[in-house]
DNA sequence: CGCCGAGTTGAACTGAATCAAGAAACGTGG
DNA sequence: CCACGTTTCTTGATTCAGTTCAACTCGGCG
């Protein structure tokens, strides 16, 4: 089983102590591909990490699902505004393969926090990395073009396209699936 | 003059050691309208608080400036993604009135953090909260219509309106001035 | 063998950008 | 205080990128 302890550390190294005290908080889950394991309108207080699997953040417009987030082996699956913000979450997250994860409530690392100063310490460091992951994708909704936003999860997350079918990705990258295969037609020349 | 601790002290209250140790590092400066406290390409290293004025954020692209973000008074102004990841920025900061600022240095904030915990608490919760507007940010280029974003500016920042010029408001929004005319137009009646 | 979902491709349509011209607001110097 | 030039905003006409609608292809699977 993988441990919340070495994802933190990934920031930030912990104390021994700290390590324990977080890893004593996890749980081994797992679930069916097409489960949702958080719902738009509730809020959220776990937070998955991904040990096997593919995953996605995702919200309703107008009927049609439109993808915000993609996750692999190994990345931390939550409703972050949700979590951080106590309020309900816009989003679902549905697991696009079958899936094991592990389980932390998020309340109680909170705790934690304020018994260590190092976790804490952590913990800022991984909320400045969700704030800068969330303005560069501000950024490439900004300053790219589908194209190239495209090229760029390409780059970044190869594998997540044999994964995924073209639909998830197209809403994704912000476009319809029909444009993204016009643009993939295009770069094959 | 105002203190940087009772800024921070907006999102969890400190400690008077804490918060005499930030203040410490305040420093009050004033600009005139137009002067750029921060250029793209150069690493952000400074916070500012804004005591009187308005400013805004901006980028280049295909020689037309986009602005990203406006503050006014009250507000803490950076260029965040630069300041948090290190790496060199790529936005502007302009003031857009004559400007009175409190200037803190944020390595000499990061040391403080290391010896107070509940100052990194604090801190963390800041984290939060940038990470939290981000979001909003994003979510709102994806759920809302460029008119829905602008009655949206309208009820949380009225303020802007009379201060800034139509064409930055347009950028902001994710549109053209000639729309956003068309969207102001429309809602007149 | 034929159905079904996923992806590609073509044609028509639409909303926003661009181009361009006019009106209004603003500041500056005479 | 007015006249002129500059900037800001509005409005109309045209153009274009991307959506929508629909038909077709392909591969997997009962």
């Amino acid at each position: 089983m993988h441990k919340i302890s070495a994802y933190y550390q990934q920031y930030k190294p912990l104390s021994i102590a700290s390590q324990d005290a977080l890893d004593a908080l996890s749980k081994t889950v797992a679930f069916p591909k097409g489960y949702l394991i958080h719902r738009q309108g509730q809020v959220c207080r776990e937070v998955f990490l991904l040990e096997k699997g593919v995953a996605r953040i995702f919200y309703y417009r107008d009927g049609n699902d439109i993808t915000n987030q993609f996750f692999c082996e190994g990345e931390a699956i939550a409703a972050m505004e949700s979590l951080y913000s106590g309020k309900p979450s816009y989003y679902n997250i549905e697991l696009l393969e079958d899936c094991q994860l592990v389980k932390v409530n998020y309340r109680e690392v909170e705790k934690l926090y304020a018994q260590y100063h190092d976790l804490e310490s952590c913990g800022r460091v991984l909320a400045i990395h969700c704030y800068l992951e969330e303005n560069e994708r501000n950024r490439s909704f900004q300053m790219l073009t589908a194209k190239e936003r495209y090229l760029n999860l390409l780059k970044t997350q190869p594998g997540i396209l044999q994964r995924v079918n073209l639909g998830h990705i197209a809403s994704y990258i912000g476009i319809t699936q029909v444009q993204l295969s016009r643009i993939r037609a295009e770069i094959m020349g």
